[in-house]
DNA sequence: ATCCTCCAGTGACGACGGTCACTGGCCGCC
DNA sequence: GGCGGCCAGTGACCGTCGTCACTGGAGGAT
C-alpha cells in the first residue's frame, strides 16, 4: 500500500493515517491527514527511504507529484519552501511534545491528555465540550502507545469524578480546564 | 542562558546539548550539537515560541544570526534552504525512532540501544567497538528517558553475557552485530 | 434467526522499573 | 591531611500497566 517512489502525496479528499509499526505489529500512529495534507515530503526532500506507511481511513482522492518536479517547485517558489519548512517545524513540535508525554506521563495521563486534546477540537459551551463521535479506544491506545484496555478503563473511570459524562454516542467533557489541570499538574510532579 | 530572541545560533566549537524539562525538572535530552551544527531555527522559521532549552557542555564559541537574515537567506538561495529542509527531516526521523522506541522498547532495552548507538561511532576491528570515554549514567538515563539507576543495573548486567567487557576507562563491546540482534529482536516481539 | 466479526468491558496476575535510601570511591580544594 | 561534592552501585519496596482470558453487545451478511 505504500510504493517505493519518492514522490509527494496531497490528500484532495479523504482522511489518512499516517502510522508505523514495530516488527511486532504494533501500530502507532503518527499523524491523520485530511484534505489539504500532503505526506512523502520527508523522503522527497532528503532521498533516504520511507519512514512511515499511509492508511486510507476513508475512501480518498490523492494527487503525486514527482519528485523532481517537487524539488524544482521548492528551488524556484521561495515562499513554498517556507510553508514547507513551517510545516516540517510542526512536525518537529508535535513529535517532542510527544517524546514528553511518553518520557514524564503514565499511561493514564496519556490518555487524558489526548482526551484534552480531543476535547480542545470540539469545545462547546463555556468550559465544556461534546466529543463525537468517540474515538474507538484502538485508534485512543495507538495515539498515545498503550493498549485498548488501559484506555478503556480510564474512560470508564473519569465519570467517578464528575468530570465527564459518557453516552451513547456522545461523550461531553464538563470542564476542559479542570481536564487541563490535572494533566498539567501531573505533568509537573 | 535562553534568550528570548528569535535569531538563530550557530556551533562553531565547542559541544551543545539540546534539551526540555518537565515541570518537575527531569530532563530529557533531544540532540548534542557540535561544531558546525545550529539550533533556533525552528523558532525562526515558524515563528512560534523556543520548544527547548540548550546548555552547554564545554566552552563554546557561537555566532548569532538574527531571524531576518536567516530568512532572506533561505529565499534567495534555495540550495541553503534545501540543506535546512534536510536537517528537519533528520529531526524529525531521529524524533520518530525515538517515538518508536518509547512506544515499543522496556527501559533496559532502550539502554541497550543506545549503546548500540554509541558503539556503532567507536567501531573498532570486526565486530568490536571501543567506547570511550564512557558517558555519564545520568546522561544516558536523560537520553532514553530512564532513571540513572537503571542504566547502572543494565550496564553491569552486560558483562555476565560476555556481550561486553568493562575496564576502567573503556567499555569494549565484543560484538556489536550480536548486541544489534538482541534489540531488534525484542523490538520485533 | 443464526453466525461471525468487531469492539468494549473487566478481573487476575506478574514483572518491570521508578523511587528511596544508603554505601563507597574518586577528586579537587582549603 | 580531611572535608565536601559528584558519580556509581545496590538492595528493598510496591505501584503501574501490559498481557491473557474471558463475557457481552451491536451490527452485517446469508
Amino acid at each position: 500500500r505504500q510504493s517505493e517512489s519518492t514522490d509527494v502525496f496531497f490528500v484532495v479528499s479523504g482522511e489518512i493515517r499516517v502510522v508505523i509499526y514495530s516488527l511486532s505489529g504494533r501500530e502507532i500512529t503518527l499523524d491523520d491527514l485530511s484534505a489539504g495534507g500532503y505526506f512523502g515530503d520527508l523522503a522527497a526532500i532528503d532521498g533516504e527511504p520511507r519512514s512511515a506507511s499511509v492508511m486510507a481511513l476513508t475512501d480518498c482522492l490523492v494527487a503525486s507529484l514527482p519528485q523532481n518536479h517537487f524539488l524544482s517547485l521548492l528551488e524556484t517558489h521561495p515562499p513554498v519552501a517556507l510553508k514547507v519548512m513551517k510545516s516540517l517545524t510542526r512536525i518537529i513540535r508535535t513529535a517532542t511534545d510527544r517524546i514528553m508525554d511518553l518520557s514524564t506521563l503514565a499511561a493514564n495521563n496519556r490518555v487524558h491528555a489526548d482526551l484534552l486534546r480531543l476535547a480542545r477540537n470540539h469545545m462547546g459551551e463555556g468550559n465544556t465540550a461534546e466529543i463525537s463521535p468517540i474515538p474507538m479506544h484502538s485508534d485512543i491506545a495507538s495515539r498515545v502507545s498503550t493498549t485498548r484496555e488501559t484506555v478503556a478503563r480510564v474512560l470508564n473511570d473519569l465519570p467517578r469524578n464528575g468530570l465527564v459524562e459518557r453516552q451513547k454516542e456522545v461523550m461531553v467533557v464538563l470542564d476542559v480546564e479542570l481536564l487541563s489541570d490535572m494533566v498539567e499538574e501531573v505533568r509537573g510532579e
